[in-house]
DNA sequence: GGTTGGCACTCGACGGCATAGAGTGCTAAC
DNA sequence: GTTAGCACTCTATGCCGTCGAGTGCCAACC
């Protein structure tokens, strides 16, 4: 069976009613509804094809249609027309970020909560990892005998801190030293390079100081790895469930209990494969079980080119695709902006 | 009509029963389970009594009783018997806390997954307000022309950082050179004092840099006034939705929409009064209206004596109170302690 | 051959009804 | 003061019949 220009105005004003009302669709509803000029017997036929293609499914024999998720595949990657913000979405969005914007952890707050305000969606923003960007400077403090502090700054304005272990006569002298060893060194580094290259260069320059010379070490290879320091900012679930498919507390359930699970929806998010772009991922293909009713729109966020993290939207398969990927688009690139400035200065 | 012993015994079983089962409670559910010595006649009439008091109500004429906000506040006041905590739940406890423990924020997390996991409720910990604990160190970064970052760390090892706005011409050793000054002067002072008291003393110190005094009085009042910029972690939501009282989705929906207002949370978790011990709050005390079938069981964690913060416990009224006042107890202990060792050094 | 109207059929939603069961309050007896 | 008995109330549950939306199929039509 071949898709003709007929079978994809039906699949789409199918898809758009079902978005619209979450109630099955019948074919009398759509020669009613959508102009397409023929008769619902004929809408009848056409629809009994989509169903044999995969397209649409019914929920039980006396019922009307419903996308399938190869139905909502299709109608994003070729039917949907994206259309523009309204005036007032747009202002929302850039009157948001009008606000004086404090740090990189302040503007993902924000963006997180204006993309969930404005999709009515739950909206999942990504921190970035502390390996983007360049290291702007170390210090270290001794906070008590034996005990010190790691606080390390990166170029995207972005702050991570750590407390570790030193030996006990080690003095905040000493810690100066390194400190100024540290940001001679590795400034305006990335962290790949600072790992891989660098080392030996702070090795042979702290020598003098055989006694510190364990705590640099160690300093860089434990303290500097980050790793898996990834926050998320979660906004907006209460918004869902205003979807009528959330109405099972069962489902709210398994939903809430993997969306408190930071580390797998961190995963989630990374999966945004185009670097340019937004990602949809519809039902099944996020390959969790508990979210095969969800969809989520990503897309990730940039900074000098590097992608730093995620934002992105979770919602019920019957998303208003069209509409949410326009808003993430535009969201990605006011919140490019904004770090654009956060880095550079305002004038 | 006065309290009397049976009373008081029937009550007890009434709301033990209510607690354990979720379903009204009859005259003769209490005298098959709880050996009162006397008919369910008998229990009748007291039932009576304690409904004309106020504890106790009938949500309708054929079904059991069921304790109201007065009897569960009696019920926590006089009647609980604190159990202590199994073997087992003490052993989960610390052995959380045997992990080694990174900051302060990784301590508040930790603390927040335990507390829901061991209570199957929701919990909530507020982390500690930057005007708590005392300054430790101060240093400024330029970022970019323009562009400084603040970054202040606390002896109870709470790192704080802004990004402010500075003059074009300031370079980094202005900014070293205030560093030092704040250092020098500030070191070990508590904010409210700094705030005060010490303002002059630096402004006479700076004096000689002119081009940069304006800088340093404006990072005091400024960016140093860290307010609201607690933190929250709330985690185990999905615990209640177990929890037949909420098996209804409106009431999941406001609850939750209530929890993402995380000022509001904040401010409801520093109402606990006493400054020592745990302070229960029962339904429509929490004076909101979507929370007057929930109830909050707090307690406030110090350092060096200061309250830092509070952790606590989100549930249905029909709360298992024995037990989580209990749990709540032993966790501010344990956090108490790892805050402790966290500042101390361990050995 | 594609399109349309007609018609029988299916299936879930909804409302009414009867029944069962839990629990109470009252009364009279102990 | 306590207890047993009894009539009464109210909810929950399950069963049915009806209604309506929607389909699939068939025959007729352009």
């Amino acid at each position: 069976m071949k898709m003709d220009a007929r079978k994809q105005q039906v699949l789409l004003a199918l898809i758009t009613d079902f978005i619209a009302t979450a109630e099955p669709v019948g074919s009398r509803t759509i020669a009613r509804k959508y102009t397409l000029g023929v008769s619902p017997a004929t809408i009848r036929n056409e629809m009994a094809d989509l169903e044999e293609m995969g397209f649409i499914e019914q929920p039980h024999t006396s019922a009307g249609r419903v996308p399938s998720h190869k139905g909502y595949r299709y109608y994003v990657d070729f039917l949907m027309k994206k259309h523009d913000l309204s005036r007032q979405e747009e202002e929302l969005i850039s009157q948001g970020y009008k606000e004086k914007v404090r740090d990189v952890g302040h503007v993902i707050h924000l963006t997180g909560g204006l993309l969930s305000q404005i999709t009515s969606y739950a909206a999942v923003v990504v921190t970035p990892k502390p390996i983007a960007g360049s290291l702007k400077h170390v210090q270290m403090i001794l906070m008590n005998p034996g005990r010190a502090m790691v606080v390390v700054v990166m170029n995207t304005g972005a702050v991570h801190h750590r407390i570790i272990e030193v030996a006990e006569g080690i003095t905040q002298t000493d810690l100066d030293t390194i400190s100024q060893v540290f940001n001679a060194k590795l400034q305006g580094q990335n962290m790949d390079t600072i790992k891989l290259t660098l080392i030996k260069e702070i090795y042979f320059e702290l020598s003098k100081h055989r006694n510190i010379l364990d705590l640099a070490m160690f300093l860089i290879n434990d303290s500097l790895t980050l790793e898996g320091e990834e926050k998320i900012y979660l906004g907006g679930v209460f918004n869902i469930l205003n979807q009528p498919e959330f109405n099972n507390v069962d489902k709210v359930k398994t939903l809430l209990s993997l969306l408190e699970q930071e580390d797998l929806l961190c995963s989630l998010l990374e999966r945004n494969t185009e670097p340019e772009g937004v990602t949809v991922l519809i039902g099944d293909e996020i390959k969790r079980d508990e979210m095969k009713e969800c969809s989520i729109v990503t897309a990730s966020y940039n900074f000098n080119g590097i992608p730093l993290g995620s934002i992105g939207v979770l919602g019920p398969t019957r998303m208003d695709y069209a509409r949410v990927v326009s808003v993430v688009e535009c969201m990605t690139r006011n919140l490019n902006e904004a770090l654009e400035k956060l880095s550079r200065g305002w004038k």
